[in-house]
DNA sequence: TATTGTTATACTCTATAACTATA
DNA sequence: TATAGTTATAGAGTATAACAATA
């Protein structure tokens, strides 16, 4: 479909595109947010492939460290924590405890709830993986100094904080 | 499923989370890709809805600036500028073309590519989203001063540059 | 044979509505 | 009735294989 009329083009279609003396898109170099993404993007797939070797992803390594730093959290709490909505937290969860890595402990004055916690084989995987991901970053932002990504977290914690 | 065995917790499942004096990811503060997706899905989501009452998405935002700055590139360049695969460029290309923002014009020498081009209808669209684009980005920064933005997209660029 | 654009397809991520069991 | 967790489902976004027309 879609290859019918044609609105009249606004430059002259014999033009050919100029020889690519620059990236494409330097007219969008002055957005935060343009940069925010493809910056995003770079670091998050770096990630990615790190935490491949552990058949994990970003959200599940997330996951843990909040257990980890808030021993039995309720369900609902991981999901606002993670920006996520609970039944995607079911699931992250589901797959968490069927590797052994976390567990639901029901709750005793409100049978409805669980309390997730770490096991130790969690434990003892989250300890490794916050090296793998703390040696990712400096991989991905190579070009930086240390001072340079001090200074940018300060900034990104200025923007969502 | 996934109700069955508990792998030993590694914390007292009787200890509760503590309350909440603090945001639940502290510990994930230092590293620069957590605080960059944090960031960037705050920013992005901003510029959604400012987009939404033009019924676009970012990335047909995107390939309206991209187009306007190289008018008549082929579609492979369109893709690997904006980091998508080809069968994704035709989707988006046939929504801007039956919006009438953008048009392909088959190319004389290689008839198996077009050229593409913005309509005089996508030149006047793309000079008020751009306007749109910068006041959004302002005001998901609003916590940046002047100077802290140039600061950090200069950081920005440094990483995926 | 290789390349441009396309179709079909599938897999992930995300969001919503509806259900259960407790309260 | 309200809440915690769950199920089912649907919609984006993304990636791959296979095809048509052209080179």
């Amino acid at each position: 479909m879609s290859r019918k009329s044609s609105p009249t083009p606004a430059a002259d279609p014999q033009a050919a595109a100029q020889p690519a003396d620059g990236p494409l898109d330097a007219s969008l170099d002055e957005l935060i947010g343009y940069a925010l993404r493809r910056a995003q993007l770079k670091v998050f797939q770096h990630l990615v492939s790190r935490l491949g070797a552990f058949d994990l992803r970003p959200a599940q390594f997330t996951a843990l460290a909040i257990i980890q730093q808030n021993a039995g959290l309720m369900q609902a709490d991981l999901a606002r924590s993670l920006a996520i909505e609970p039944p995607q937290a079911v699931v992250l969860l589901n797959k968490l405890e069927s590797r052994g890595l976390a567990v639901r402990v029901r709750c005793k004055p409100d049978k409805r709830s669980y309390g997730i916690f770490l096991s130790k084989a969690g434990e003892t995987l989250l300890k490794q993986l916050r090296e793998v991901a703390a040696q990712s970053d400096l991989d991905a932002t190579a070009a930086l100094s240390a001072e340079e990504r001090q200074q940018l977290i300060g900034l990104l914690h200025k923007i969502y904080r």
